[in-house]
DNA sequence: CTCACGACTAGTCACTGTCAAGTTGACACT
DNA sequence: AGTGTCAACTTGACAGTGACTAGTCGTGAG
């Protein structure tokens, strides 16, 4: 079966002269942005740091994105794209439940390693258009590959478990994690306490709330 | 909800004769910058806007606090405290370790609600000194409040309950709860589940991570 | 070829953080 | 009272910023 063309998108057009002056310019600032917020901290996030790097003017990411925060918006879409990428292959061919929601937890970390850029921006309430069908839609798609791997826990040991309560509970301690990490690393180092690596923390984590979600409410 | 008095400016100062010009200007500053963040966000903080709120000139604060970093840091440092105040308050009086446990997750969030300026800023390296000692000290010691109380729990329950890993996983679920709680709330408006409140859902938190550590682990 | 239109530039504005230099006022001392 | 001193604050300047406007350029359609 030949596939449509026109339904197709066009693998050789960087090998032919592009289509428009930059190339793919949206793509170029998201990528430059992500690299500023790495290296200054987004508090020091500058659009016309980010169309410097890029090569263009200094009004030209305005042009694609609007202004500061649809730049960002953007980034945070992204972010849970490659979120939603990243777990799915973590958990890629695991059926046991809760050897699935541990896999999805470092694929968790694992992305806000990777991707920290990303990972700073998505839940900042202030820092993006939060009311953009993609974004929510896009946070949506990410979130029910964890609900789906907590109701097949469940399914399995509690079937009273509130799945919400235990996905946002989830959601949240890996959340904390990452942002909390280094704060983590810092007081562990000064108090003697032995330094685990980000993957063994999260693995430990996770076994930890699993117990918990194991666990029948006996009250 | 009443302002906390010790974060209000000192509305006697202009009664007795001051000690020098303003009565107390770093605190005033303080409260301005929690104003500022609390009306437009800390992305759009700025420190001239502080300096006009307090009715200084613009360069007043960095005479006080160095830079924007400073003053930050000196409102992350106040949160800390305030945290260990809240915390502390919450906890008083209860002897049951789970019960409180319970009540110190609910002091974490109730800290939050009150003073949603000073979390914002209390875990962000990018805006704050954090190899400042005061700053690292008050972070330790509202810490220890919780690590405490951990203890407590794994002492009645599960003797082999690492309590860095389990402190650690609770102040990560908190911190992740206070920053993703607007992101839930609007998850479970739009696909129709019931909405509770961050008070009721800081405790369920809780219960969930307490059977995870009352659980023995098994393998 | 002309023409339209999207991609981008250039210039401008009010605003920002930071720095250097100056001013003000309280207090200790003669 | 006069003087010195020192912290607290002001003033002015500068480069950099986000957002806006008007304009230029290049590409594909006709």
């Amino acid at each position: 079966m030949t596939p449509d063309p026109a339904l197709q998108p066009d693998v050789d057009a960087a090998a032919e002269p592009l289509r428009y002056h930059h190339g793919d310019l949206p793509n170029a600032l998201r990528c430059a942005a992500a690299e500023v917020i790495e290296e200054k901290g987004i508090g020091h996030f500058s659009l016309r740091e980010v169309a410097r790097r890029a090569g263009v003017s200094h009004a030209a990411p305005a042009h694609h994105f609007g202004d500061t925060t649809g730049l960002l918006t953007s980034l945070a879409i992204q972010g849970f794209d490659k979120l939603a990428e990243v777990v799915t292959a973590a958990a890629e061919g695991i059926d046991d439940p809760e050897a699935r929601l541990v896999a999805i937890g470092r694929g968790y970390v694992e992305t806000g390693m990777r991707y920290p850029a990303h990972c700073q921006v998505m839940f900042r309430a202030d820092l993006v258009h939060c009311d953009d069908p993609a974004y929510q839609a896009a946070g949506e798609r990410a979130y029910e590959l964890l609900a789906d791997a907590i109701r097949a826990v469940a399914a399995a040991d509690n079937p009273d478990l509130d799945i919400d309560d235990a996905a946002e509970l989830c959601w949240s301690a890996m959340q904390g994690l990452l942002v909390l990490y280094p704060n983590m690393v810092r007081r562990r180092e000064s108090t003697g306490a032995p330094v685990a690596g980000l993957e063994d923390r999260v693995t430990r984590f996770t076994r930890l709330i699993i117990d918990g979600l194991r666990a029948r409410p006996e009250r």
